[in-house]
This record gives structure tokens, sequence and C-alpha cells, in this order.
DNA sequence: TGAATAATTTAGGCAAACCTAAAAACTTTA
DNA sequence: TAAAGTTTTTAGGTTTGCCTAAATTATTCA
């Protein structure tokens, strides 16, 4: 196994464009990584002819890059610490929901298999971390349970949200706004087909998300 | 409160200095810190000024360096991360003793209050690290316990070690093979006027360890 | 299809934190 | 106390990861 440490940049790059790419599969735009890392184009490009160079990403001049096997293994490993550490700040540290990412983000680069391995057994072997996202295990794999968005419901079926996919600060702001969290129960009142939004009932209340918003709100239908 | 949000660079400079002044109450040379830190010389006088500048050290130039008030302020908060991480690995994820510092070492930097708060809160505020040092509180207030060396203690005394001060990782293989950890009671069997040495007793067995051992090796007397 | 626009890369720079080699200042000692 | 030795600093480089501006390639659309 290639056991080359990672600078925390180049661990974030590929965290980023294997996030992007959906598990690997896709062609990822310099910009895209530019725009999710807030780095320029230039400095994108730059860490891609690295990244190429250690074989962790195909590169190919003004097309898009593609994420290799190995980068899509290191990637895991690196969203596994994620996971793994938001579980810890939630359920041990009792932080609450929306304040974990960020010091997670921090304690994802610390790079020690053991504690990671240690983490995971003191929390129990964790299957989803305090998001609904699925945790790889020490091995890489993941329980691929691609769940259905609210927009994927018809009206008057209901939904439980399991899973929140936009992890930026705003979005949980909004969330909050909104009374949705993990758990919360959903019900659809009407599709609006000009955009796409959505009009949803929560706690007896109905407010109308745009489908951005909805894309980014999975849900186990009941 | 200057919340200057430092390099772990710095961090580890300041915390190297604190350490070397013993409490800021010594100057500290150049020299020294290189060896801790084994960065050129050079290279300490670079980062020397770069400190001076923020007032974290004063610094005259081919004198030595003093740690600041507000140095102080922030290496005790360092230094209070690293022991409350070591507990955590030491009790929670079941590190030996002798394997948390390279862990401790990295996770210090990790720079967020409400973290090490909650996790302060989570170990139910301990007093003492794994290697019975003590831990800082939050504003910096630290058990001053300095406890007497194996040195002090005369022949056919007895004593149980209590804190171990060299944190290298040869000096806790050296231990390891000594059998001695903290709690182990060890007797004064012979000092050796020549250099200083000392013969002791522990479980049994006797041996005789050099005048830098015993120093580094912190009992209380019974 | 070719001109405008957008995306990407190249070129040249910068700051942080290191380094080596050489100069300068301090300390020891004969 | 001056020569030798040690410590510290200065000067000039390097690498990493970023930046801006300009050049190149790809795409859109009139």
């Amino acid at each position: 196994m290639s056991n080359i440490k990672l600078s925390k940049s180049e661990e974030n790059y590929l965290k980023s464009i294997f996030n992007l790419s959906e598990f690997g599969n896709k062609q990822v735009s310099t910009n895209s990584i530019s725009k999710i890392l807030n780095i320029e184009p230039a400095s994108v490009t730059d860490m891609l002819k690295k990244l190429s160079k250690k074989n962790l990403v195909y590169h190919e001049k003004y097309k898009g890059s593609t994420i290799s096997k190995s980068g899509i293994k290191i990637a895991l490993q690196i969203i596994r610490r994620h996971r793994l550490w938001e579980v810890f700040l939630h359920d041990k540290l009792k932080f609450k929901w929306d304040e974990i990412h960020e010091i997670a983000e921090e304690l994802e680069h610390v790079s020690s298999e053991e504690l990671i391995d240690n983490l995971d057994k003191y929390l129990k072997y964790p299957k989803i971390d305090p998001h609904g996202d699925p945790i790889p295990n020490k091995l890489g794999e993941i329980d691929f349970v691609d769940k259905i968005s609210i927009s994927d419901l018809n009206i008057n079926e209901k939904g439980i949200v399991s899973r929140i996919i936009n992890e930026d600060e705003e979005f949980f702001n909004l969330l909050k706004k909104l009374n949705i969290e993990i758990g919360t129960e959903i019900k659809i009142v009407d599709k609006i087909e000009y955009d796409q939004s959505v009009e949803i009932l929560i706690n007896k209340k109905s407010v109308i998300i745009s489908k951005d918003i909805s894309n980014n709100i999975k849900i186990t239908k009941i």
C-alpha cells in the first residue's frame, strides 16, 4: 500500500474532487474545484499537476480531471475520519448538529490510522454520522444508501429527513429557520411546475422551498 | 484578549520556549530551542524575530530570548490542549501510556476553544495527564506541584513514580525496559558519588540509572 | 463558421518556514 | 588579553501553496 503522507492541502483537494466526481464516476472541471475550495483556478491547475504526478488523479489539459483508484481510497479515508470525528463531537462532546462540521474539518487531517481505528471502536463502529451520511469502514467500504430527495416525492406523500447533503453554514442556518433536521417529518403539499420548487408541510406549517434546497435534503419515504 | 491565530510552527516554538524557560523565568538560548525542535539555529533566529514582532517573546540579539506574558498565556493553552488530548487518548481510546504523546502533538494544534472546553468537561476536568503532568485550566492556572526527583531521595528511602519529564520515545522505551511507569514503587539502594548515578530497586530487581535519567523521573516520597 | 465568451493553463510573484555558508558577536582559555 | 572556539545572526536559497495577469484552448451562438 502506498503510504505517502499527504499535506492538508492535498487531502482537501482529493476529498473535493472525490465529492464532485460522484464516487469517482465523473470528470471534474478545474473551475468546480476552484469554487468548492475557494482557491483560484490557476492554483487548482498547479495542484492537479502535482496530484497527477502522484497518480492520484488523471488530468487531461483543458479537458478535466478524474480521480484514480488510489485517490478514491485516500479520499474515503479522509471522509471516514471526518465523519467519525463528527459522531464524537456530537454524541460525546454534545456539540450541536450544526457546529461539528468546521471542527471535524480540522481533526480529519490528524493522520494516525491507529487513532481513527481506536476512535471507531470507542464509538462502537457507527454506520452514519450526525448528518445521516454513511461512514466508510477501515477498508473504505461504504453503505451506498442513496436516498431519495424531497423533490422525488409526489403530492400528499410523506417522508422523514434522513440526510443533509450540503454542509455549509448558511445551509444549516436555513434549515434551522425552517425547523428541519434529521428525523423531521415532512409532507408534500404541492409541486410547482414553473421552477420545480416544492411546497412542504413541517410541523403543521407550510413553506415553499426551491429545487436546490429540496435536492439537498434526502428523506426516507413513509 | 489578543486572539491572533498562530501557525502550528509558531505554537510549537512558544511551547518549547516556555518549557525551556521554566515557567517563563529563565532566558532561553537560540541553540537550546534549535536542539529541542530539531531546527537549525538560523531558522530559529528567523522565528524569534517574528515572535518578537508579535510581542510574544523578547529577543535580544546575541543574548537570548524571554517569553512574554502573552506568550506564556498562549503556551499554557497549548499545553492544556496537549494534556487533555493525552487524557482522552489514554483513558477513553485505551492507548498505551507511551503512544499518546505523538498523537497529542498533532491534536493540540486544532484550535477551537469550544472543542477544548467541551473535551475538558467530558473528561470531568482532569487535574493531571497520564504522565503525571498537571493540566492548566481554562484560565491558564496550573497546579505547580514540583515533585522531587529520584536523585533527591537518600539511601533506603522509598518513593512512587508520579511524573515523567522527558517525553521522547527513546526515553519511554528505556522506562519500559526498566519496568518503570507512573505508580511504580522504587527504593534507593545506593548513590554513586562518582557520576551521581543511583542504584534503585524496582520490583525486587536492582539497576543503576544515570543522573540524567533520575532527574527526569519525579516521585512522591513514601 | 467565425467572433465573442468562458474555461483553463502558463508565467512570474509572494509569504511562510525551512536550509547552508559565511560573517559577526560573545566566551573561554592559554 | 588575544587567539581559539562557540553561539548567533545575516545573506541568499528552496519548497509549498497560494496569487494576478496574460496567453491559450474550448465552447457558444449569431
